[in-house]
DNA sequence: AACGACACCGCAAACGTTTGCAATCGGAAG
DNA sequence: CTTCCGATTGCAAACGTTTGCGGTGTCGTT
């Protein structure tokens, strides 16, 4: 009927012996006699028993779970990154509480709610894009419990994060377009108030100036998503100067320029060539595959669990915040040689 | 330095009353006086105090969690799954813990002695593709820890479940290619010991007799991946009667024989219709876009949550095991248009 | 016979919270 | 001046586990 969960004052009852002695005796400490030892371990496992993980961590005030909060699950890349936190965690015997913020900020401040009601011993968070007050996060280092930012940071607190560097792979998607003997490459940029959308720019324009190639204006143009591609393609090919590469912001407004090129007849990357930014699986089922740089979500979400297990597994270990900065790089397909 | 936590213990004892009182006071019981619950949910607020829900489940052995057990967290149906559970898990004040078997038996037998180590007050479980042996499942019954199985089925455990209706999805499909006037379709069959495999052929051929269409085999490929649909769609191009629509097993391999019917100059849907079966969101971004099948991972993700609720939530609540089946119903594209 | 050494085990407190019950107090009724 | 009542509040036990400390019993040694 009822729960059946079976306790160690099951065991001590059925052997006529104290709890401490079951307790002992499952941990295998010295003070206790074989024989008991045996009992015990066997009628444990006859039972089934499975020690309270609930119990422990009330007595042990550490819970053995991490929280994280997250915008959207659903996402590749995000997804990806839990599977690398899931990963660590696992191994280092600890339970993870996954929280969707689903880039709210009122579900984000339940999050934290729940993750420190539940006693979390730590937390990784990737912020919600509506985020600007922090009074959530500060409660999380008022309590002193150990937090790792990953792909999505907030400048003004000071914690140990990773991130990747967006700047750096823009750049060298855009050198290899260069290299590639591209001279006029546009760029669909990101929205400029994102951190990405900026890093990514910059990155681009830096790689146009080392080369000595022209930042052109024209060339640059805001889209973000599939219909705007479409859009901007066109425009790009409706100038008397079309251009020659395109780097885009993501996958999606890169595969949007794909078909369009080749709806108006251009020879992808013959006549131009196309580079994504991954956040997908897209990049390998296009025709031709299409050149991304892929963002290591498994890599963010496993080192950004080390950083917070090196804190939580010796509490002595104080050093300051630490940024960890991982490289993105280029994956040549099709679309761009 | 160390851990701040508030607890109802530091509220007494700075107020000078007892712990219950405290506890009395915070659920606003009438045998407090106003001027006592006010001082406390004062300094409560003040503190920032969050109930210790470890405490609380040890007390009342009943968590407030449930634990989801699935294959691979990176596959949008199944993200989107894990979506829908959390939703409706969030609303009911319910925590979930998410698990990754990684296809692997070893993995989710660990997964469910964590859970049970956790003391979930239940479990929403896909079973992964390699368990073919039951004991672990049988210890969450054994423990009376209500169980509800999505998408991957034990036909031999007596459990609720919800699935959708592949072979009424792949009927679908094919009637949808039939009703466009399609006298000869391919299938891209999956593999012949998944369920899924099977209940698609068999509602993509009962679609045909249903029609007085004949069932040809040679026009059923087994394929389930990229490169096969490639070779399977060249080998069909490849017969003297070529077909006419082709259902793929999935959006995989429709996209593959998309890419491939296109670079040999065949016109979709003109001269060859092409219906997947949704396992991501390629079907938007592909020229044409791709007719397929929606699988509805959110819906089963939230119905699964709300069968299982069901049970928790009125504990003499013992219907026998039921059978929720999604319609997974047909989204119509350029593919087959 | 007395003592210590040793092996083995149980008691009780603690983690934070809830809750049945008892206790206290002021005051009203008899 | 008792007695009783209502309004407040505290005590203590309980959830399952761990752990310091003390207790018991059996030896061997003097």
């Amino acid at each position: 009927m009822s729960s059946n969960q079976i306790t160690i004052k099951d065991i001590a009852r059925i052997l006529g012996i104290s709890a401490s002695t079951v307790s002992r005796a499952l941990k295998n400490h010295p003070d206790i006699s074989e024989a008991t030892k045996k009992a015990v371990n066997e009628l444990a496992k006859k039972l089934n028993y499975e020690p309270n993980a609930v119990a422990l961590s009330l007595k042990h005030s550490r819970s053995n779970t991490i929280g994280v909060i997250i915008p959207e699950i659903v996402h590749y890349f995000f997804s990806s990154v839990i599977s690398g936190i899931e990963d660590v965690a696992y191994d280092a015997g600890f339970t993870v509480i996954i929280c969707q913020s689903n880039e709210r900020y009122d579900r984000e401040v339940a999050n934290v709610k729940a993750l420190l009601s539940h006693r979390v011993d730590g937390v990784l968070v990737a912020i919600s894009k509506e985020t600007h007050q922090y009074d959530h996060i500060f409660a999380i280092q008022d309590r002193n419990v150990p937090m790792v930012f990953f792909d999505r940071v907030i400048p003004e607190i000071e914690t140990d994060h990773v991130i990747i560097d967006d700047q750096k792979a823009s750049y060298e998607a855009t050198k290899h377009l260069i290299d590639g003997g591209r001279k006029r490459i546009a760029h669909f940029a990101g929205p400029k108030n994102l951190s990405i959308g900026i890093e990514r720019r910059v990155g681009y324009e830096q790689a146009l100036k080392d080369a000595n190639l022209p930042v052109i204006p024209e060339l640059i143009i805001e889209a973000d998503s599939f219909e705007k591609a479409i859009k901007a393609t066109n425009k790009l090919l409706d100038m008397e100067n079309p251009p020659d590469g395109i780097f885009a912001v993501n996958d999606l407004t890169a595969i949007g320029a794909m078909q369009t090129l080749q709806k108006r007849g251009i020879k992808i990357p013959k006549q131009i060539a196309v580079v994504g930014f991954s956040d997908g699986r897209f990049s390998g089922i296009t025709d031709p595959t299409l050149t991304s740089v892929d963002q290591h979500g498994y890599e963010m979400g496993s080192v950004a669990t080390k950083m917070l297990l090196r804190r939580l597994l010796n509490p002595n270990y104080d050093a300051p915040a630490q940024s960890h900065v991982l490289d993105a790089n280029l994956i040549v397909r099709g679309s761009s040689i």
